[in-house]
RNA sequence: UGCCCGGUAGAGUAAUUGGCAACUCAGGGGACUUUGGAUCCCCUGUUGGAGGUUCGAGUCCUCCCCGGGCAGCCA
């Protein structure tokens, strides 16, 4: 007997998602494929992503969506969001808001098919109770303590629980009577009979009902005991006609177990398809680490920038298309990896280069005089907003006397390769003037330049020189008085390690990176950045991508967040000369 | 020392299922350039080991080595 879910009634909802790398293929493509082909599932490909509302959804669960939705799309069958709700004391409302928020935000549809498997509770004590009556699931009065010596180790086998072979009729009664909340939390479990010396540790008897006097977001005080995971979850799946189940490795040995219930119970079989979670280098991806972070204030919240958070990536300013570009970049395997972050990077980059308007902003200003230009001249000077897409056209930058450019963008001894500006030399200001450094004031006390005198050259205008001489270096300004103040901040990788987990001994804090923030508070940029939206995003020329952020921003203090950098070639020399130096 | 899974360039994945080991990222070099960005071109480097089957093995077989997971009334 085949039973199908109510999800095969629904309609479905197209997504609408668009990735831009062609996916190679992967193993569980050529499983669905075979399905298909024998028509397993009547054709159907229906999956489900299934998370539980106890955290925030990280990028290792975006891998997890992409896949899951994806395949849906990709065969033209359904996915259905489900949360896993079957432990009320871990369990909050929040959560569940910020999932479906994080999961839609990424792009995804899931129609009418949001589901619950607190929907099923019902249901799932009925399947209970016809274990029940079959002989093949009992309850148990062992404490967990007693349960725990009863289960034996990993290579010794258990022993049976002197209540495992209480009569149907004294186990419907118990089972009844725990339901009707007649007996404590821990005082008696229902559990599956199956072999207490199995090999695999889920076949020994495990529990499949706990009684749990907690209140649950959703069914309130209706119940007092709850399924356990095990159980409640391919039973759910079973339920909704899920014809795929795909999960993480973890959960390979427990896939017997499934089939174990879903074939006493004779219900609609899922194929389990288990693959590596995702690992991200300089990073970590579990709900426990990032939630100790969270409340051990080492970051300000899930969607602190730095967070490998869904929230915390929207709010640095990723795209969702972004992020599945990189899901499918990744792929998915079987084997354990770690994921280079660095692919991360690239595919923000990629898909914001295309897409963000280029902004000039001088993240450490320094001042610099023209002073061959008319005091009170102002010009308006067009530049291209992006050179990627002619068609989001130009805009207008003020030009006058007294400017701001990069601090680094001068050296007074300019190194060999150094193509910037320095003393005596000629460089472009982009879209405005060629400019030479005639002269460098210094702080007195400090030696520090504090300003820098020039002149510019009125047969440039727009950055050519008619006589065809050329110059080596191109510098981002801004035009002092016009410039914005703004707050950047600076964002760098969360850990100096590539892997903080890798030593058991060691706590993967140890390896916090005290730079992956550095807040700069007296940055200056074009004026045309007045009206920029929270959220918007943008390539400062010559540094990277920021967005402004969506939170702290206001029109009176300008906020951005550095998505990240641009790559830079001279940052490679630099330092290139800087090791040949040492060594 | 029980059960399960996995091992392909530095990283991540492919390989028409037994037929010239490739793609992306990273790294190196060059071209071009009003972003030292982007783009384009080139380069470095790979089937854990030993046997076996075969005309032919990353793929099939045997043994070994290495890595990961599992003993919640968590998921």
């Amino acid at each position: 007997m085949l039973k199908l879910g109510n999800g095969n009634k629904q309609k479905n909802e197209k997504n609408t998602v668009t990735t831009t790398v062609t996916p190679p293929s992967n193993f569980i493509r050529e499983i669905i494929d075979q399905d298909l082909r024998t028509n397993k599932y009547g054709g159907r490909v229906h999956t489900r992503f299934p998370p539980e509302p106890n955290g925030y959804l990280h990028i290792g669960h975006a891998k997890s969506i992409c896949l899951n939705f994806g395949l849906a799309a990709e065969y033209g069958g359904w996915c259905n969001l489900r949360f896993d709700d079957t432990n009320p004391s871990k369990e909050e409302i929040e959560y569940v808001n910020s999932i479906i928020e994080d999961v839609r935000w990424l792009g995804f549809d899931w129609g009418d098919r949001l589901f619950y498997t607190s929907d099923y509770f019902e249901q799932l004590y009925q399947y209970a109770v016809q274990l029940i009556k079959k002989g093949k699931a009992y309850v148990c009065d062992l404490s967990p303590e007693q349960i725990k010596e009863y289960r034996g180790t990993l290579t010794e086998p258990g022993k049976e629980s002197p209540y495992r072979n209480r009569s149907v009729e004294e186990n419907l009664d118990l089972f009844q009577r725990m339901r009707a909340g007649e007996f404590e939390d821990g005082s008696r479990v229902l559990r599956a009979k199956i072999d207490m010396a199995s090999g695999n540790l889920n076949m020994r008897d495990p529990v499949i009902y706990r009684i749990l006097h907690a209140t649950h977001h959703r069914t309130g005080d209706k119940w007092c005991i709850y399924p356990m995971y095990d159980f409640a979850h391919c039973l759910s799946d079973s339920i909704e006609g899920i014809t795929h189940s795909i999960c993480t490795l973890e959960f390979e040995d427990h896939r017997p177990l499934y089939d174990w219930f879903l074939d006493e119970l004779n219900v609609h079989h899922p194929r389990q398809i288990e693959f590596a979670r995702l690992n991200l280098s300089y990073t970590v991806l579990s709900k426990r680490k990032l939630l100790e972070l969270v409340e051990g204030g080492y970051v300000t919240g899930w969607d602190d920038p730095r967070m490998p958070t869904i929230s915390g990536l929207r709010r640095r300013g990723y795209t969702p298309e972004s992020i599945r570009n990189f899901c499918e970049r990744i792929g998915v395997a079987k084997r354990d990896s770690i994921v280079d972050i660095a692919l991360l990077e690239h595919s923000i980059r990629e898909d914001l280069n295309k897409r963000a308007p280029r902004v000039m902003g001088v993240l450490h200003p320094l001042k610099v005089i023209i002073d061959n230009y008319p005091e009170d001249q102002v010009e308006e000077l067009e530049a291209i907003n992006n050179p990627e897409d002619p068609t989001m056209g130009t805009r207008k930058v003020p030009f006058s006397r007294i400017l701001y450019i990069e601090r680094d963008d001068f050296r007074e001894n300019p190194p060999k390769k150094f193509f910037r500006l320095a003393p005596g030399r000629e460089v472009r200001l982009r879209y405005a003037y060629y400019i030479t450094c005639v002269g460098v004031v210094k702080d007195e006390n400090t030696g520090e330049v504090v300003e820098l005198h020039c002149t510019y050259d009125p047969e440039t205008r727009g950055g050519w020189a008619p006589d065809g001489r050329k110059v080596k270096g191109t510098l981002h300004w801004v035009s002092a008085p016009h410039a914005l103040e703004a707050e950047v901040r600076l964002y760098d990788r969360l850990f100096t390690k590539e892997n903080p987990c890798a030593e058991k001994n060691v706590d993967f804090k140890t390896y916090l990176n005290p730079n992956s923030l550095v807040v700069l508070t007296s940055c200056r940029v074009e004026p045309s950045l007045a009206d920029a939206a929270p959220g918007s995003r943008y390539q400062f020329e010559r540094q990277g991508y920021f967005c402004v952020d969506s939170v702290d921003s206001t029109k009176e203090k300008l906020v951005f967040n550095r998505i990240v950098p641009l790559r830079d070639s001279w940052a490679k020399i630099e330092k290139a000369q800087k090791q040949q130096k040492s060594a």
